[in-house]
DNA sequence: AAGTAGTTGCAATTCGTTCGCAAGTGGCTT
DNA sequence: AAGCCACTTGCGAACGAATTGCAACTACTT
């Protein structure tokens, strides 16, 4: 990470380094988690920084947010988006499928309407299996 | 109207009527949207009436939410609720495509994740052709 | 070792949405 | 036609998530 940042003139912080490590580790996490978890190891950093070393890792190329719910943002490494979400509208939960599940989707969108699909930014919304049974 | 909201207790205001006709008539709006809308004909109107409204309305089945970008959601009316939308990353547009456009993927998601998809409730994130033209 | 520009923490602010409450009003009942 | 009650409204306060201004700090270049 250090080159990515330094060419643009960006510096290495130790809060970037641990924003940076908890996105890794945490998978799908919001600023407030990613928060937590870099407050383990030190205790005093601030939200608005987490927010803010999450937009400019994100801006470098290093993490990208998803929307999976009504609420705000989740984070991951860049190089792990490679499944789309299946979030319940009933229990809430995220399920996980392939990017490859969609390849005909987006084909089909980009052969009709031109328009490049990014499947992962957005949630697939509906209801899993086991909701579907209780009903 | 009338009927689905009788039969449950609800009463037909005249706020009411006008949240409902508004949705109608902007097709995807947000609260705030709407409530300009609405305050053309009733100028008093609270936007916690607005927001209360809709959210009956959604109750009732005659009004239905979906996410189009990272802020909040837009209503439509459940009459039409017969398309996905195409939103663009870059320039924000919404374009919209037959939701039938999807039905292999979310036949492929039910059979493999038994996982029943609302196409609908999330937009397609991407980039629409224009945007794709001018990089 | 020093200077500069990026970064941090803090507190205040914004935005969108929700809440409690008292006053108002649909619409059933008589 | 009048009355009653539960549903609704408007208002202001409160809310959570995210953003901003600013002064102090610090990573990095030279």
């Amino acid at each position: 990470m250090t080159d990515e940042l330094r060419d643009r003139g960006l510096r290495l912080t130790p809060q970037r380094e641990l924003v940076l490590a908890a996105v890794r580790e945490l998978g799908h996490a919001n600023p407030e988690e990613i928060a937590e978890v870099v407050r383990l190891k030190h205790p005093g950093i601030n939200l608005s920084t987490v927010y803010r070393n999450l937009e400019t890792l994100e801006n470098v190329g290093l993490v990208i947010h998803s929307h999976l719910g009504h609420g705000g943002a989740t984070y991951h490494a860049a190089e792990d988006i490679n499944h789309l979400h299946l979030v319940c509208g009933k229990c809430g939960s995220v399920g996980e499928a392939p990017i490859e599940t969609a390849a005909q989707f987006v084909n089909t969108i980009a052969d009709d309407y031109s328009f490049k699909t990014d499947v992962t930014h957005f949630a697939i919304h509906g209801t899993c299996a086991r909701c579907l049974e209780t009903l």
